[in-house]
DNA sequence: CTGGGGTCCT
DNA sequence: AGGACCC
């Protein structure tokens, strides 16, 4: 069954040797040839493979490591901004071979079942790797070694062919894949690994462990079981030190004491999806996919400390947290298009008690918005971690971890990668949207709207930035329709058109349809919608809202859905921030995403401008009738 | 003299 | 929100 090709997986598990400590001495090679440990405060975190013959170990106070090996060089490693633009290498390096499920900065595994079975289209391919092999013996005729696997240099004529498995075959397949694997990443971003080549995860992982630095271990399928057998199941992933102590207290140790436990049982004492799992375990089982699991769920940051004691130190310690934490979340929204929706809180106090205290709240947008500096994000982001640790420590407290951090991230419109795509595409081709933009179905409002989104993100930032205000109640004069939306998109010297319609989401289509029409717009600006009602509702509701960057405005935006049209800026503002030095010179500013006039149409400067961009205010006729109905904005018409 | 991160489950 | 687990 197992047996059957359909069933076979080939999966590698690649674990960067030393990482941290790699990464110092591949960054400043006088490192090299040298004993090096990475320090994180008191502690020795890792160490290379040098100071470990030295009797230096990883995870050593800095100490006890000093007094084994004076000569020891110490790297500070609390930044891990180098190992995370460094790990990030490596995985797209794996990535070229198959789903990637990484674990840590320096872990993944590689499900490389179908690089073998391209290989093995053409009958058997030829093989030239080193690896150690367990279960040599049953494919070689040579005799084996069952501590770390036989030592061997693979070429197919020490194969006897006719007696290898299928699962077998695609094994040492696989660990010439590997072999390669492992070429390439030192190739191409200096790092050495180690691997471990077997049919699931778990194998692969635990295979990967038995023989470093930078070297590979296959774990045919003959040898599984006896290799696995005498293990301490304290040795599987995901067998912790609670497990451990509840499996000795039923007197299991190794994995073979494991097998001999029943299901119920180990559902009994630990439950039923751990028991279930440890009976497949330490049966060599695990028959979990590798899966990308994507970008972080979290990003957080973190220090540690000995002594704070008051509110005033914890904020020094946030003032310096925030800025990092700012700074990762502006990367991953580059990245990803996301954004988190809460912001949490961790400490922990002095004394015994090991674990973390968590609080929650919701990340206010103000740390997003790219309308802010990052200073000043920071320091909402202190602010309200500030409040928080208040709020449930009161005055006193002894901290000595403190941990500020984003979660619950949630897709945007530039979340599609094709959008971000899209994005490049048109800057790499001067700004020109062609049909590459494409429009859903006219008759389903969701994929309209998103069509819109996709058109806006694409939009890039032009050398001129033109701006088109759309004047709503001007040209809602003309149709004597008060209500009407009216949406427009263009460039000077461009075509342009305006439409109209009475719902917001048929103008979103009417701007995408023109663009897909091939309405020349090299440089269209965002558009926006408004609809009669009173500012005041819209004023108070996004003041409630915090939307300073509206409201600092003073201009006038009306809409029947304020909270829409708040959502739609908070969810586009990386689009919306379409804005150039001219388009400032030409009186237009840029509020967080619209793009509007706030002087007068008689300033001759802006005036002027105007009509040079075939802009030209509206006629004082219609200001005046629309000035009596709302009295501020000043509107004006685009005439073709 | 026990980092600075993460994941998933309950 | 906390706990167990991972590196």
């Amino acid at each position: 069954m197992a047996d059957s090709p359909i069933d076979i997986r080939v999966i590698a598990h690649f674990d960067i040797d030393c990482f941290y400590a790699q990464s110092e001495v591949l960054r400043c090679p006088s490192l090299r040839g040298r004993p090096v440990g990475v320090t994180q405060k008191f502690l020795v975190v890792t160490t290379n493979y040098i100071a470990r013959s030295l009797g230096v170990p990883k995870m050593v106070s800095i100490d006890e490591a000093k007094k084994v090996l004076p000569a020891l060089v110490l790297v500070n490693g609390e930044d891990l901004t180098p190992y995370r633009a460094e790990s990030k290498q490596i995985m797209a390096v794996l990535g070229r071979y198959g789903v990637v499920q990484r674990s840590g900065l320096d872990e993944g595994a590689v499900d490389i079942t179908a690089q073998v079975k391209a290989r093995l289209q053409c009958g058997f391919p030829a093989l030239s790797f080193s690896s150690h092999i367990l279960g040599w013996e049953a494919v070689s005729g040579e005799p084996g070694n069952d501590s770390g696997g036989t030592f061997v240099n693979v070429d197919s004529t020490k194969l006897e062919l006719e007696k290898i498995s299928g699962v077998d075959t695609a094994l040492l397949v696989g660990s010439q894949v590997v072999s390669e694997m492992r070429s390439a990443i030192e190739k191409e971003t200096g790092f050495q690994c180690s691997c471990g080549v077997a049919q699931n995860k778990m194998l692969a992982k635990l295979a990967s462990s038995l023989n470093k630095p930078s070297k590979q271990t296959c774990l045919l399928s003959g040898a599984v079981e006896r290799f696995i057998a005498p293990l301490p199941a304290r040795k599987i992933p995901g067998v912790g030190r609670q497990t451990e102590a509840i499996l000795l207290d039923l007197g299991v140790q190794t994995i073979t004491d494991l097998k001999k436990v029943s299901v119920c049982q180990l559902s009994e004492r630990l439950g039923a999806r751990i028991g279930q799992f440890l009976y497949d375990a330490c049966r060599g089982r695990d028959y979990t996919p590798v899966l990308d699991k994507g970008p972080p769920k979290s990003i957080t940051v973190e220090d540690s400390f000995r002594n704070c004691t008051t509110l005033q130190q914890a904020e020094g310690i946030l003032r310096v947290l925030a800025p990092d934490l700012i700074k990762r979340l502006d990367e991953d929204r580059v990245e990803t298009g996301r954004r988190p929706k809460s912001l949490t809180l961790k400490w922990r106090v002095q004394g015994p008690k090991w674990n973390f205290i968590s609080v929650s709240t919701d990340l206010p947008v103000e740390l997003l918005s790219p309308s802010l500096s990052k200073e000043q994000r920071a320091a909402v982001a202190v602010e309200v971690a500030s409040r928080l640790l208040l709020r449930n420590l009161g005055h006193s407290f002894h901290l000595v971890v403190l941990n500020i951090g984003a979660t619950n991230f949630v897709e945007t419109s530039t979340s599609d990668p094709a959008v971000r795509d899209i994005r490049s595409f048109l800057q790499a081709q001067g700004n020109s949207p062609r049909k590459e933009l494409k429009v859903t179905s006219k008759n389903d409002a969701r994929a309209r709207r998103e069509s819109f989104k996709t058109m806006t993100s694409a939009l890039p930032a032009g050398p001129t930035g033109a701006v088109l205000g759309l004047n709503f109640s001007a040209v809602a004069d003309s149709q004597k329709t008060p209500d009407t939306h009216i949406f427009g998109s263009g460039h000077v010297g461009d075509e342009y058109q305006l439409s109209n319609s009475s719902d917001e989401e048929d103008g979103w289509r009417d701007l995408a349809d023109q663009l897909k029409s091939g309405v020349r717009a090299s440089c269209p600006t965002a558009t926006n919608f408004t609809q009669t009602q009173s500012y005041k509702d819209v004023s108070d509701q996004l003041q409630s809202q915090q939307s300073t960057d509206l409201l600092h405005s003073k201009s006038i935006f009306k809409t029947s859905h304020p909270a829409k049209l708040k959502q739609f800026f908070v969810e586009n503002e990386d689009v919306m921030k379409l804005e150039s030095p001219d388009s400032q010179r030409a009186g237009v500013t840029n509020t967080g995403g619209l793009h509007f006039r706030t002087q007068t149409a008689g300033s001759s400067r802006i005036a002027n401008s105007i009509a040079k961009r075939e802009v030209v205010p509206e006629s004082t006729s219609q200001k005046k009738k629309r000035k009596s109905r709302n009295g501020t904005l000043d509107a004006f018409v685009i005439r073709k």
